[in-house]
DNA sequence: GTATGTGAACCACTTCACAGCA
DNA sequence: TGCTGTGAAGTGGTTCACATAC
């Protein structure tokens, strides 16, 4: 039955769903694809073929109901439920990890915290005890996670993501600068700022001879 | 001359830039693309075509030298120079980038700080001594800056970028959670944890009745 | 012998355009 | 009438495969 869904299709999901969050917030009953799409920059026709790929949402004739589709979304993503999370990394970088308050809210909770330096062990950041590094395995035995978070120094992530993923975690939120090899069946996501701006400095570049005022 | 280079290939020039850096780095001479590719997860053919928008730069039967390719990498995406970046909003999202340390040795230094709570204005963070954004415009004009950073609440955030993007800054690196609107010639870049997460959980609840072990 | 550079073939995603339904 | 859902057409990016050069 399923034919496969492309992996672009999943990564505007929670963008739809974030929308619709705010429109639900703001009394909104129903939505085109038309009026969303502009929201977001997205064609119509995009919208709607995303959208075909799980079901039929919507109504001819009206659009789509907010709260029903909102859900739909939620439950197509999973975010119906709450998910764990194990942090590997308590430098700065991981510090303000610990303190970000963006993650509880959408129902990922940071269960456990881990770094290899004598001097951080046993920290209480943000109301978690910095556990040590080689107790990893272990911890997560007792209590499993469903993502790991990276947030080591460059040489160290590799080693990492590989005994977080030999612990059965199936999915990774990498901060490292690298490029992580991980199996097939592991999903990593890579958040690299210095990578988003190294590419539109050739942008920045190119335009410096082309004056816009 | 100019055959339009896909933003894909832009994109990915800083991973290929940053993996020769590091080649570089350990005295490595020559490299090729098949041992690239494997190093990065990309295919040889992927890298050369990439490559071949912007010149020839390898030798037949040997492969790439990497100080050199290294060079043209950096030439072509303008890391060869600095960048002045000014941030906005210097809550607790803003100032781990002020504290973050990542920015500074690629070249991107932060030269202001802005935020609208009085509580925070006058305060000294890392360095740098936080600005009223009512004073953004009158700062830019006397020191432009690149590149603007955006880490406000949601609500605050578009409006911010319409104020930087009236200010002349061409590229936008958007912490905040919003699909942000920006003229065409401008660039932006979303940083977004949650949306990695919540296209993540897609695949782990799908696994969940697929056993691996 | 070996690895690049590149047209051509392929594939995947996006957009079109319209039938169908409210 | 208005907007969805969707095959079909179109577009853009990736991979192939080989001539070319070292």
């Amino acid at each position: 039955m399923p034919i496969e869904i492309p992996d672009v299709v999943i990564d505007r999901l929670p963008v739809y769903a974030r929308a619709l969050a705010l429109l639900d917030r703001n009394g909104r009953a129903v939505v085109s694809s038309q009026e969303l799409g502009a929201q977001l920059g997205v064609t119509p026709a995009q919208i709607r073929k995303d959208l075909s790929y799980f079901g039929r949402f919507g109504k001819q004739g009206r659009g789509y109901s907010v709260p029903r589709l909102l859900e739909e979304l939620r439950q197509i993503l999973g975010l119906d439920r709450e998910w764990t999370m194990v942090l590997v990394g308590v430098g700065q970088l991981g510090r303000a990890i610990l303190a970000y308050g963006g993650f509880a809210p959408q129902g990922f909770r940071i269960i456990g915290a881990f770094d290899a330096e004598p001097a951080t062990i046993g920290q209480q950041v943000n109301g978690a005890r910095v556990q040590p590094a080689s107790e990893l395995e272990a911890s997560l035995r007792t209590r499993p996670a469903d993502i790991g978070i990276v947030a080591t120094p460059a040489a160290q992530a590799q080693q990492v993501i590989d005994r977080l993923v030999g612990c059965g975690v199936k999915a990774i939120l990498n901060y490292a600068p690298i490029a992580a090899h991980v199996p097939p069946h592991v999903h990593i996501k890579d958040i690299d700022p210095v990578l988003s701006l190294q590419s539109m400095t050739f942008y920045l570049k190119s335009q410096l001879t082309a004056p816009v005022k």
